[in-house]
DNA sequence: TAAATAAATGTAATTACAACACTTATTATA
DNA sequence: TATAATAAGTGTTGTAATTACATTTATTTA
């Protein structure tokens, strides 16, 4: 088999922008960086890709070092590719973000990393080109959240309506009418309410609701419309 | 500056997937491949990054290379990294669409690689993944178009409404109701009625239009609601 | 001058959406 | 034990957007 003799090689790296709910803001996680150049500031967790590896994998693994989840909602976001973004060595960098249950992290993270949790709005100065890339995993979560039922991949397994859509609001900075948007959750028909309530946030406490998984694997690429017009118009 | 001495590089090459509307189909330009391995055989347009180039810039450049367009639309489509893609080494592409003109290409045509239209409907087999690129391209076209006004890029600079119809039906592979369509098309405000017509299609001839630049610029990223729900619905 | 062809155009019914306020369940406290 | 405080839950109405649908018009050619 001929090669390609005369054409240069470049490192080829994978960065995750992971996020996360609390209950109250989105967040992003962050690592320590521990290599040189840059050692010791605020980075995306990320890694090169090994010689059998495809990007998603790549990314799957990556992501499994952190945090030690699998089967996560992942998604290829962008490539990124200036020559100088990495001031020792051309490296360019296919990004992927993640939407984890910030709860199942925490029992599982790996010490060895110094992660961190930051709310989206606070977002220290980060290596390299990372900060765009987070700036763009946001506009894309925005973007894609949008149209697309992919939010619940923030949940945990039962979640309250009051937190789905403080959930949304928080991602499109905005408020909604909570009969509207109740309403326009329950026409998807991808919920199940439960019996019991969560009580932890109010006395009358709010029922608590599953997916209806069948319904939900069937319509993650369907159209939602949970976002108000002149929302949808003004954010995206 | 430190180096990341243990890792190993990668080839990274941009390939691109070429649209163009002749007025009755949607096209991609072609090519046959003039270096082993795969010599000879029916390819996107691509080539390899060069040492002080990003991906934007590569894109433009192999482009311009066959089809001698500048400030063409173009837009990153998806990173392609399976280790197996390319047989001879292992190569990562990053794969860009381009909407062109293509009476534009006409004029321009660079000779030295043997280039050929080819309908979406009928494309033929193709070299490593272009085929897998080409697919996606198809999606993203679809989807992006459903909602933001890209479609004139594939449009002279004059055009008739009977054109821009046949150019979405052919995209979303139905037909619209064309009182609607037009009521919907005149509701953007992005169309200017030209005192001419078109006579090569009827006899009574259509109006041309041309695009409101400036609201057009202004209105690439807003939102449009041409395609009927049920198709949308359907089709992406 | 009649026939053929495709362009252009308007209306009415339906549906989707947004705006809006009160009642209910529960707990804590007076 | 009654009352106040808190957040959850729920329905209706007006408006805007969307769809479905058929006839007239301009022009060429036979």
């Amino acid at each position: 088999m001929p090669k390609y003799q005369k054409q240069f090689r470049i490192l080829v790296a994978v960065d995750c922008i992971i996020f996360g709910f609390d209950g109250a803001e989105l967040k992003i996680l962050l690592v320590k960086r521990d290599l040189e150049p840059e050692k010791g500031k605020w980075s995306l967790m990320g890694g090169f890709i090994t010689e059998r590896e495809n990007f998603d994998r790549g990314g799957a693994r990556i992501l499994k070092q952190l945090t030690g989840l699998e089967g996560v909602y992942m998604e290829q976001l962008h490539a990124f590719g200036h020559p100088d973004r990495d001031p020792s060595e051309r490296t360019i960098s296919v990004a992927y973000f993640a939407l984890i249950d910030i709860h199942k992290f925490e029992n599982q993270i790996n010490s060895n990393y110094h992660a961190e949790w930051f709310p989206v709005k606070k977002i220290p100065k980060l290596i390299f080109d990372h900060s765009n890339m987070v700036a763009k995993a946001r506009e894309r979560l925005r973007y894609k959240s949008a149209f697309h039922p992919i939010l619940f991949e923030l949940l945990p397994e039962k979640f309250t309506l009051p937190q789905l859509q403080s959930l949304y609001e928080g991602i499109f900075d905005t408020e909604f009418d909570k009969r509207n948007f109740s309403r326009k959750i329950h026409s998807t028909k991808l919920l199940v309410k439960q019996k019991d309530k969560d009580k932890e946030s109010s006395k009358k406490g709010a029922y608590y609701y599953k997916l209806d998984k069948r319904r939900y694997a069937a319509n993650l690429h369907a159209f939602l419309n949970i976002i108000p017009n002149p929302v949808i118009f003004n954010r995206l």
